[in-house]
DNA sequence: ACCGGCATGTAACGGGTTACATGATTTT
DNA sequence: AAAATCATGTAACCCGTTACATGCCGGT
C-alpha cells in the first residue's frame, strides 16, 4: 500500500492537510497499522493533484502558516474503493527488539532488563492512546480496528509481565549453541 | 537493523549458505519479526566478506548445485555483539488488511468476509508453526520471541472470532461520514 | 531567548524489492 | 511434462527515509 493510497484513505474520513494526515498516522488511528512521514505525504499530494483525484484549497489562518486542505474529488473517492478491492499484502512485522531479545544469552543482563522495560512501556503508550474512550460514537470498521490494536497490545503487555522471568539471569546458562549443528537440522523435523 | 546485521544473527545460530539464511527468516525462528529476500542477503554476505566478518567455504554437493557455507569470524562475532547493544528501531507493524477493515462500512459484505477469514487463515498457519513444539530444548531467548509470537497470534485469532460480528452487516449503516467534520476534531479531545 | 508546535516543501541518498538469468534434480 | 525445490547471483528501479530549508506564533 503505497503513500498514495494512504494518502486517499485519510482523505476520505475528511478534508484535510498534508500536516493533519500526518497526525493520523502518528498519533490518529491508523498509527498502529501503518505509517507515512511527510517525505512521503507532499509528494503524494501532488501526484493525487495533477491526477485529478484531490483537489485543493488554499486556507489563510489567522496566526498560523497558510494551510492546504485537500479533498477528495469523485475520481479519488472512485480510485480509493478500487484500492480496497485488491489483494492486501501480508501483515508485515520488523521488530528489532525481538531481534535482539532472541539472542539475550549473548547480552548482559542490564541490557536485556533495559529492553524489557522499554519494549513494555512502548506497548503501554500505546495502549493508553486506543483506551482513552472515543468522544463520538465510531463506525464499525474503525471500532473493530482500534479494538483489534488493544487485543495486541495487551496481549503483548501480558506476555512480557508473565514471562519476563524466562530471560532474568539463571546463573550462566551454560553457553551451549544449540542442539542443532547445520540449519538444515533447524528447520528439518521429519527426517 | 539491515541486511547485514540480519545475516550475521543468523550466522550466530551456525554456519548457512544464502539460501538457508533466508528459510530461516521465511519459515524459520525469525520469520514472525523480521524478513530479508536473496536480493537483500547475497550482496549482504558479500559486504560481510569483503569486511572479514565472515568466511566461506565452498561445499560440493551430489546431485545439487554448490554451496557456499558462511560462518562468522572474530571479528563477525564481535560486530554482531556490538549491533545488539546499540538502540533498536520501534516495532514497525504494516497491515493493509486493518486498513482496509478500517473502511469496512465502504466494501462489499461478501468482500469484508474474505478479507477477515483470510486473515483468521494467515494467523493460524503462522501458529501452527509456532506450536509445534520444538524437537529439542531452545535457549530462554529463543523461548521468550517464539513464546511471543505465539501470543500474539493466539489473541489476534481470539479477537477475531470474538468480534468479527461487528463487521458482518448491520443492515445498511446509515452512510454517515463520522461524527467529526474537521481532522482536526478527530484528534483533539481536551477542548 | 529558546524550544516546541504548526506548516510546506525539496533533494539526495540508501536500501530493499522485483525481475532477470541459469541450471540440475526431485516430485507430481 | 510440468512444477517445485535447491542454489547463486546481478541490475535496475522504486520508493521511502533523512536531512535540509524556511518561517511564524505561543509558551517557559
Amino acid at each position: 500500500m503505497d503513500a498514495k493510497t494512504l494518502c486517499l484513505g485519510a482523505l476520505r474520513m475528511g478534508p484535510a492537510s498534508g500536516y493533519e494526515i500526518r497526525k493520523l498516522f502518528e498519533e490518529g488511528p491508523f498509527s498502529h497499522f501503518h505509517q507515512v512521514g511527510f517525505g512521503s505525504i507532499y509528494p503524494a499530494l501532488g501526484m493525487l493533484l495533477a491526477e485529478g483525484k484531490v483537489r485543493c484549497e488554499e486556507a489563510a489562518q489567522d496566526g498560523r502558516p497558510d494551510k492546504k486542505v485537500y479533498h477528495l474529488t469523485e475520481a479519488g473517492l472512485r480510485a480509493f474503493d478500487a484500492a480496497l478491492m485488491k489483494r492486501p499484502a501480508p501483515d508485515l512485522i520488523r521488530s528489532d527488539v525481538l531481534f535482539m531479545l532472541f539472542f539475550a544469552e549473548r547480552l548482559p543482563p542490564e541490557r536485556v532488563d533495559a529492553l524489557i522495560n522499554a519494549y513494555a512501556e512502548a506497548f503501554r503508550r500505546s495502549l493508553s492512546v486506543l483506551d482513552m474512550p472515543p468522544d463520538c460514537v465510531i463506525p464499525p470498521g474503525r471500532r473493530f480496528v482500534r479494538g483489534f490494536g488493544r487485543a495486541i497490545y495487551r496481549a503483548a503487555l501480558d506476555y512480557i509481565a508473565d514471562h519476563r522471568h524466562l530471560l532474568e539471569r539463571t546463573e550462566e546458562t551454560p553457553e551451549r549453541e544449540s542442539c542443532a549443528q547445520s540449519p538444515n537440522d533447524r528447520l528439518e523435523r521429519t527426517p
